[in-house]
DNA sequence: ATGTGC
């Protein structure tokens, strides 16, 4: 194997043996040699030998181990000859991220931060197993797997300007929701609204620092401005989906699929009818997801309203869970690509990226380049990535310590299970400004705002 | 991530 420094801070791995395009790999000296990392760069040279691939195999700096595919990758494949594979969505379709802003400023809300996370503690369901008290029909749930946050909207859980906001404005059209199991619908009807559990939260920040003066001002965003982020994806539903069709994969394509060197990479030709299937049932998984989002996002603008008679706008909402059909430039021609994107955000050239951090430090608001379009299909990474595996968290950290250690910073915190406390504490994750720094430095994106947490919601 | 595992 040899690794390339092309830049200080992309590193190129020539293809050998069965990689159909080279591997790269974003990230600084420090960490390219850590033993840490290895697993995941392994896991980036396996996808590198898939059919179809296009360019490269492309790691963010966040990249760590995931299921098939490394969490912080980006693979495109050609729409005719390459393929789809669960592996590398994600279990978790259309996890993302949104950035709802208020017009307060933190000096007018600090005394009632308990008061404010408790009220949406009390709102919204969270934690393992989180569900809401009714359940919708299936013909509901149809509705909402293939009208995304365009249901929600149209049900009162929105303001039509939020559609503006959203990725694909949170509608995506490849959904059938014929193509999602009775199971995975039966799952989520009563699963809108709620927030999860692990890395999953609802934070109140205040913006600490303005990068981009112009650019903030454009978006809306001032210094001490209070604003609220939502992390969700599509909860048991979207787990459902990807469960049932690695199992079909599994079931029925053992002939196309001998060749793959993990059995986790398990993937159908995309234009083939299984490749089909799973597409429409995830992107209806993805509207779930969008929906989900929009519903929480909604319910603490109402919250924002009751107490404070404020408005709140909806900045962006985004995913780093999803392979999405998009055209890209690749040496001058436009090529139709399915670009998978797992643990990774899209970074369109004026977009708003999202990067949440941990519960401890701080979340960036940034946004996509031109840059971005040619080294990477337009995407950027998507948080911190752990250091510590949950278990290893929870030999040596204890809640309390979490908890009072936040405290001393001015955060307040509401979770549901203590074991949730210690995996997601600060010390669990990388630090998210050497992630941000980086992916500035290689300019496929750029930072506008960043985000410190005083309020913080988890299951 | 997940009614937390084959």
């Amino acid at each position: 194997m040899k690794i390339i420094r092309e830049s200080p801070y992309i590193w190129r791995i020539k293809k050998y043996d069965n990689m159909k395009v080279d591997a790269i790999i974003f990230t600084d000296s420090k960490t390219i040699n850590n033993s840490e990392y290895q697993e995941a760069i392994n896991q980036l040279i396996n996808v590198a030998t898939l059919p179809g691939i296009v360019k490269a195999a492309y790691a963010m700096p966040d990249i760590h181990w995931g299921y098939g595919f490394p969490i912080g990758g980006v693979a495109a494949f050609d729409k005719d000859e390459g393929i789809i594979s669960p592996g590398g969505v994600g279990f978790d379709i259309n996890c993302g991220v949104r950035v709802m802003i208020t017009p307060l400023n933190y000096k007018d809300i600090d005394i009632d931060i308990d008061k404010l996370i408790k009220e949406i503690y009390n709102e919204i369901p969270v934690g393992i197993g989180s569900r809401t008290k009714f359940k919708f029909s299936v013909k509901e749930m149809k509705n909402i797997i293939e009208n995304g946050a365009y249901w929600a909207v149209s049900n009162n859980y929105g303001i039509s300007e939020d559609l503006n906001n959203i990725e694909d404005s949170g509608k995506i059209i490849y959904a059938d929701s014929k193509k999602i199991s009775s199971e995975a619908i039966k799952r989520g009807s009563n699963e809108l609204g709620t927030l999860g559990s692990g890395n999953h939260f609802i934070e109140i920040q205040k913006v600490e620092k303005i990068y981009d003066k112009e650019k903030a001002k454009e978006w809306g965003l001032f210094e001490n401005q209070i604003v609220y982020t939502v992390h969700s994806g599509s909860r048991g539903l979207g787990h459902q989906v990807a469960t049932d069709y690695i199992k079909i994969f599994r079931d029925n394509l053992k002939e196309w699929n001998k060749k793959i060197p993990d059995k986790q990479l398990i993937n159908a030709p995309f234009n083939s009818q299984y490749g089909q299937d799973y597409f429409f049932a995830m992107n209806g998984a993805a509207n779930f997801a969008f929906a989900n989002r929009q519903v929480m996002g909604h319910q603490i603008r109402k919250i924002f309203k009751k107490i404070y008679n404020v408005n709140v706008k909806l900045l962006y909402d985004i995913t780093h869970n999803i392979a999405k059909l998009e055209k890209h430039n690749i040496n001058g021609k436009e090529m139709d690509l399915i670009v998978h994107r797992k643990g990774a955000t899209r970074a369109y050239e004026n977009q708003p990226v999202l990067i949440p951090g941990d519960m401890g430090t701080s979340s960036y608001i940034l946004i996509g380049t031109a840059k971005s379009m040619k080294l990477a299909f337009g995407s950027s990474a998507h948080g911190a990535g752990r250091v510590l595996g949950r278990r290893q968290a929870k030999r040596r950290l204890n809640s309390s310590a979490v908890i009072n250690e936040l405290k001393e910073k001015n955060i307040h915190l509401i979770a549901k299970s203590k074991s949730t406390i210690v995996e997601e504490a600060p010390e669990v994750y990388k630090n998210i400004e050497d992630i941000v720094n980086i992916i500035e430095k290689i300019g496929i994106s750029k930072k506008i705002a960043k985000l410190t947490p005083v309020g913080v919601v988890k299951g």
